[in-house]
DNA sequence: GACGATTATGTCGATATTGACATATTTGGG
DNA sequence: CCCAAATATGTCAATATCGACATAATCGTC
């Protein structure tokens, strides 16, 4: 795994030393938490381009500010699905999330 | 919203009759099922260039097969992690992932 | 057209994800 | 510094998604 990719995931509290890989973490559970990673990064810049707080964002959604708080922080326990949803949401297009999707 | 798209969308008993969608299917939530139907449909592609049967997949995914028929039925109780994870097991990549999704 | 293999459909209890809330922490202007 | 706004973190009951199972429908081969 590259580096910077490795670092990314441990900022998010995701366990990715040797051996913890060893232990469980399939190559493809990883790739899913970088995809997640992604969209929540490329989430957090598209809402404040358009000058949102989170609470704004939440409002939009029908959530509440702590679950955008943990969608742009890419906890284990937010889905693909509410991810998109919120890329959409701000106006990304298909193409835009699958921009972010690619990058892991 | 393109035939093509509709069409598609009603075969996996999605309704998107111009009343439907007045009556509460907005725009993002039709990319978001048209990104399942668009993986679901790869993945049945992928599976059956492998000569896996459904059955077979399911146990690679640790899943069973009525969840996989699902999955390439693209129903609305499938999530997208679950699509994404399947597709990464038949050996995807994140940018063919990419690729499915930008269709939408 | 009977047979086995594959796929589709419906249901259900178990588990994961969700919005909501409380509260702590960080950030930035005055 | 203070303060207020924004963001982060932890918890929980409600809901959605899950694997599993039973069973029906479809397909290919003989």
């Amino acid at each position: 795994m590259k580096t910077t990719k490795r670092k990314a995931l441990e900022r998010a509290g995701w366990r990715t030393g040797s051996a913890d890989e060893f232990l469980g973490l399939k190559a493809e559970e990883t790739t899913l938490v970088t995809m997640r990673l992604s969209l929540a990064e490329k989430l957090r810049g598209r809402r404040t381009k358009l000058g949102l707080s989170q609470t704004d964002l939440a409002t939009r959604l029908g959530s509440s500010q702590s679950r955008v708080a943990k969608m742009e922080a890419g906890e284990a326990d937010v889905s693909l699905d509410l991810l998109v949803r919120a890329m959409l949401n701000t106006g990304a297009s298909a193409r835009e999330v699958a921009h972010a999707i690619a990058a892991a």
